[in-house]
DNA sequence: ACCTGAACACCGTTCAAGT
DNA sequence: ACCTGAACACCGTTCAAGT
């Protein structure tokens, strides 16, 4: 009852299952192999070693993050479409995006999403660098903010916890401030908010 | 010509040099043992294991990061000066603060911005609820930012390079934007243009 | 209280040998 | 062309033993 033999793809599939899981911490070349009832070194015949394996589970997501449909009226508004798929897509793979951030290639996923706002923010009017500096701004925006949020959520059990940093006392005149600090952020609704407010200035005539 | 009784202190100086310059990976607790020429399980006496060896630089890493004083004259140069007071310290010590990030405790490592940017937006005019909303939103711009800057300078040689993904073609009624594209981003200018323009934007009046 | 070497269970990788 | 086990050089960690 043995396998056909053993296929690239086969170890990519097996791979990929590992990390998504556990994280790239978990994969283990041993592990691998006994995933795959085969002995640790065929691996190598198929991918070379642990780091172009890894390597080719990158490339795999970026391609996947190709197409997109930025929704909404006004440029402002298609805008904020982008970069919530951008958060969408990016919440579903976070083990792959953080390794594809680690490798340096996060620009070359966000290529579609730059081209759709380079369309938008033309759209909106602005033109040259001006146009240029907009767009950067809100890629850089919205990648940070997806690597903060996701850094938050890693680690729930943060100490001090932010209602113990946020005593009333640290903020006199405005108890509602503090009260306000000491809740817990709610990102979706501080990343449309945030990303609002931004492009709303960044599209202000004048400038 | 026996060293002195090892120290935990010394043990803590030994490490940070060792990550400061080649990142946390190449902390090994065999070559940290060889470096203060003990064996390696004297280090096991004084730290306990690797793992809280690390979290005992981060713990140091944070409480470096304590004081800090805004300028300016009005509260969105302040906040402005903020902003660039933590990009200066952040750039000055990368992998202690990629460390700082993996462990979830960037939060409380800016609590002292924090605080000063409660103060700012409340000289700012705004309460409240609103005043908390723009205090996050400003520093998870910031934080957010700091981190896509630096995993850009950790891998300069990206493929394809920026330039290569922005050809002409790409933007076809504008060619200066496709120029401006193509160039390489100027973080620094970048980075004073997204906060000045979120600033902006959020003390507007209304909202 | 502090340090030591030996040993254990894990890694990634190489290589000569098989079919 | 594909797979194998043995071996190598590295890890972090534990432990019984020293002083």
């Amino acid at each position: 009852m043995a396998r056909s033999t053993l296929t690239r793809a086969e170890v990519l599939d097996a791979a990929a299952l590992l990390v998504r899981q556990d994280g790239p911490g978990a994969l283990t070349m041993r592990k691998l192999a006994a995933e795959l009832g085969t002995a640790v070194t065929s691996i190598y015949w198929h991918v070379g070693n642990r780091e172009s394996l890894l390597d080719a589970l990158v490339e795999r997501t970026v391609e996947e993050m190709g197409a997109l449909a930025p929704s909404g009226r006004t440029p402002a508004d298609r805008i904020l479409s982008v970069a919530r798929i951008l958060r969408r897509e990016l919440r579903e793979r976070p083990h792959l995006i953080a390794m594809v951030h680690e490798r340096g290639l996060t620009e070359r996923m966000f290529l579609p999403a730059q081209q759709a706002l380079v369309h938008e923010v033309h759209a909106a009017g602005l033109r040259g660098a001006r146009a240029a500096d907009a767009v950067r701004a809100i890629q850089f925006q919205t990648i940070g903010f997806l690597l903060v949020e996701r850094n938050r959520e890693r680690s729930p059990a943060q100490s001090p916890a932010e209602n113990e940093l946020w005593d009333p006392a640290a903020a006199p005149h405005d108890p509602a401030l503090a009260r306000a600090m000491a809740r817990p952020a709610d990102p979706e609704r501080l990343f449309a908010l945030s990303v609002r407010a931004l492009v709303r200035s960044l599209l202000e005539p004048r400038g």
